[in-house]
DNA sequence: TAGATTGATACCTTTTAAGTATTTATATCT
DNA sequence: AGATATAAATACTTAAAAGGTATCAATCTA
């Protein structure tokens, strides 16, 4: 059983003549006649009752003209996704994300991608940014998106987006009072910081920020989760430094201030060099493309 | 794009080995590595990728593995059902019946046939006695199931069972009285028959039964359901000569007797000659052993 | 670094499909 | 009813493509 012949009988079946089926299949009328002899042979069954001066098809026939057809829309269908699959226009692009990112770079940067390849799917999943290189090597996600850490090496990293550090304090602070703050004001507040367990790359920044200033900062507390640094602020529990894009929050009896000096949070996508799912390299290359023109991410409100 | 190479290439998808494949396969490695470079060329798209010491599936193969696998179950099946039906073991069986044969032979000969194929369906459509033939002529219908009338050329018949008329009267009759009944009995009463119009064989039956004993019946009423006929004799608006299957009715204030000399009522089936939808060949097939054995049809009471 | 494994390539053989010419059967027209 | 034309099947030849054997090239293991 072929392809070829399927083909042949759907043409036969659909204009009941030898000779006009042969012309419309570009090839003489003797070799049609073959092929389908031979595959009502193969198939043992009469799918046409034939004279020499009419064609006409068996109930058999009749329905295997229906499944013939099926079947060849079925590989014509089955071509064109795995092309489609191929240029990185349908598939599945997992994403795995940082709490971080999950406020600044990552919403834009999806709808971005998902607005250009609608026929892709986008599987996003939050991870500790600890566990994102192992997420990357064995493959469960295709791309993270997290400020840039040590990498293994089989990684590759692609800088989106940066944005200053800022302070935030609570509304009835001195702090807040006063129109601009310096990093060195923060010095001898008590700090409320990321844990360096399960985000090492921002608290080791929020801590070389305040010593590019020269003073050490008192923790107080460290939780892994940016909002809860803002209400516990919001609290009075104490100041931070969080990047800019957090300010989004405006929550109530916190106030964020930009900091002369500070330093930069640079996010970013992560993904192994190995991955060949095309998704990947469509995202890349919408991403390479990512913050020319106005900034997705919210300014400080002023 | 071929069927041999949809299945070269799922084998060696599942194998992931060209060596191994190729073994599955019966054919020696080359021709393999040649066939799925020539699908990949022709699909424009890498399915595999591969070292000289390992093979593995690129996302597009992956899913061009899934979809080959469904074009290849789905012509498997369309071969499958094909077979099947040129078998006659699948299809469509369209039978038109008439009343008279709802009453006696359809309901067992349907079930016998069911049974026996149980992926056939049997579309069932009650046809006016004068209408089967053209409906069998133009295909509307399989096969009929009636009384056999004159048939034009190009229809077959086939004989499925016998019962004698027996009368009908009234129950106030002083014919109901009476142990037994001749036909002759009947002389003089007025009666209802089946139309001539509708049932002209049934009609001709009743009337030449009458005739065969020495008197032409007297027509009250005539309608050509059966029942009606069983009915108007309950309100005592005359007797008639019906198929003893009719006794089933049991209507209160009809009484059924048998009459001795009654002409006999054939029940069979109707065909096209032409016809070649193999469901009708294993009905016939079928209905030929019908009849052996206990008679399915119900005996008079008594 | 040597040997083994495995996929690709080169070259030849076999199989299969297509083309041309012809035959056979049947409908239509006179 | 016989001639003619049409259409499918058959016979034979040619072309294409698929398979086989031998060998190469690359890579992993020892």
């Amino acid at each position: 059983m072929d392809f070829r012949q399927l083909r042949y009988f759907v043409t036969l079946a659909e204009t009941l003549h030898f000779g006009r089926a042969a012309a419309l299949l570009h090839i003489s009328q003797p070799p049609l006649s073959r092929q389908i002899a031979a595959m009502e042979e193969e198939l043992g069954v009469a799918l046409l009752k034939r004279s020499t001066r009419l064609v006409e098809l068996t109930a058999a026939g009749r329905h295997f003209h229906e499944q013939a057809s099926r079947v060849i829309a079925a590989l014509d269908a089955a071509v064109r996704s795995t092309q489609a699959i191929e240029r990185g226009e349908l598939g599945v692009l997992r994403v795995g994300f940082t709490m971080s990112a999950a406020w600044s770079v990552l919403p834009p940067l999806i709808r971005q991608y998902s607005d250009a390849y609608p026929q892709a799917e986008v599987q996003l999943s939050e991870v500790l940014p600890r566990e994102l290189n192992d997420a990357l090597i064995s493959g469960a996600v295709d791309a993270g998106i997290a400020f840039p850490w040590q990498r293994p090496p089989g990684l590759e990293y692609m800088a989106v987006h940066a944005e200053p550090l800022c302070a935030v304090v609570p509304s009835a602070h001195r702090l807040a009072q006063l129109p601009e703050i310096a990093v060195s004001d923060l010095a001898g507040e008590p700090f409320i910081t990321f844990p360096a367990t399960t985000a090492p790359a921002l608290h080791e920044l929020v801590i070389g920020c305040c010593r590019d200033h020269g003073f050490e900062p008192q923790i107080r507390l460290e939780t892994h989760l940016q909002q809860t640094i803002v209400n516990l602020v919001a609290e009075g529990l104490g100041v931070s430094l969080v990047p800019q894009s957090m300010a989004r929050m405006r929550l109530a009896g916190a106030e964020f201030r930009e900091v002369a000096g500070a330093r930069i949070v640079e996010q970013g996508i992560i993904w192994a060099a190995g991955n060949d799912n095309p998704c990947l390299a469509r995202f890349l290359a919408c991403a390479r493309g990512f913050g020319a023109g106005a900034s997705p991410v919210a300014d400080l409100p002023r």
